[in-house]
DNA sequence: CCAGATTCATTGGTCGACCAAGTGTACGGT
DNA sequence: ACCGTACACTTGGTCGACCAATGAATCTGG
């Protein structure tokens, strides 16, 4: 069924290519269905992909700065200003200005947002048993660790201290 | 006047406590680190994240059609007709129309695209290395493995069966 | 041979996620 | 006190990714 049409020139380098990163691949490739998944099963709630993880946040920890969740959630100052608008608009949370630091926003969940807590939660645990079936406990803490480690090692990863392409790497 | 301080220190900082962290959020995490670092070994390339594995479908298998890279990546087609408006405007695919069937569209990789190949390729493997510092052989293969699997798992999961059909679609 | 179902692709919408640049506030040193 | 720096967001842009709905061509079945 591949198209037996030959490309515009003759490669002679064969290479396998597909093989070259398949860690990078697989991550991609499971994290990507996952967000799918995770997508359909918060749809009933209203929710979507990402924003559960705030607000977990703030159901485990109360109203807070909006800093204080940029950094535990790790994202970027302006998806989370975003996210923050777009459920706020929903009713899920509120945001008023701290008056300790009149820089600062307090983001705290309205009744409607506590709401979605339970839901959310068994939503999550059905994800993680669709996720891990299959998977013995100790599966489960390797797969764990692993991915913990590579969040390390790429977060290790300085912007600028990677590049340089000349500095051959591998071999 | 912009002061010449070049500070471009990321916050790679604090690596938020993923205490109680389920294995999907330590799945979203690490594929989200990721791709941030993939992106920025790519901008040199003119790449952007998720790109560079459409090009390498055409760098293998040479020209297609589009149904066949939307199989291939397994993406929704309105993806793939985006991103290759954007990869046709940056000269790096061209798109014509087949002539077997009216209805369907093959991409090829330009010169320009074809250029790319060495250096996208060198890119993940730097990645790779980055991404598997300090993993030995059999950890890297347990990872993907596990990775396989949860791919598998969640693929396998019908929209259907998790799902109850006759829940509240209102609205 | 023609109507209905499939398939291929596109448009338009939303959201998460980034970067870059900008505004306003707090804080530190001299 | 003041000025510069660091911090806390916000806005605007781009891109990947989805869904929903549409147009057009192909492939069936009767």
């Amino acid at each position: 069924m591949p198209p037996t049409s030959e490309s515009i020139q003759g490669r002679t380098d064969a290479v396998p290519t597909a093989a070259e990163a398949p860690l990078g691949e697989a991550l991609f490739r499971a994290a990507r269905v996952h967000r799918i998944v995770a997508g359909n099963l918060l749809r009933e709630t209203g929710l979507y992909p990402g924003q559960e993880l705030l607000m977990m946040q703030l159901w485990e920890h109360g109203e807070q700065r909006q800093a204080d969740l940029i950094k535990t959630l790790g994202l970027d100052p302006s998806t989370v200003t975003k996210m923050l608008q777009r459920l706020e608009q929903s009713g899920f949370v509120t945001r008023k200005p701290s008056d300790r630091d009149r820089r600062a926003v307090v983001v705290s969940a309205t009744r409607a947002g506590q709401a979605l807590r339970d839901r959310v939660q068994q939503v999550w645990r059905d994800l993680e048993t669709i996720t891990t079936d299959g998977f013995t406990d100790e599966e489960c803490d390797r797969a764990m660790r692993l991915l913990a480690r590579i969040d390390a090692n790429l977060n290790g990863t300085s912007p600028t201290a990677v590049a340089d392409p000349r500095t051959t790497v591998d071999q």
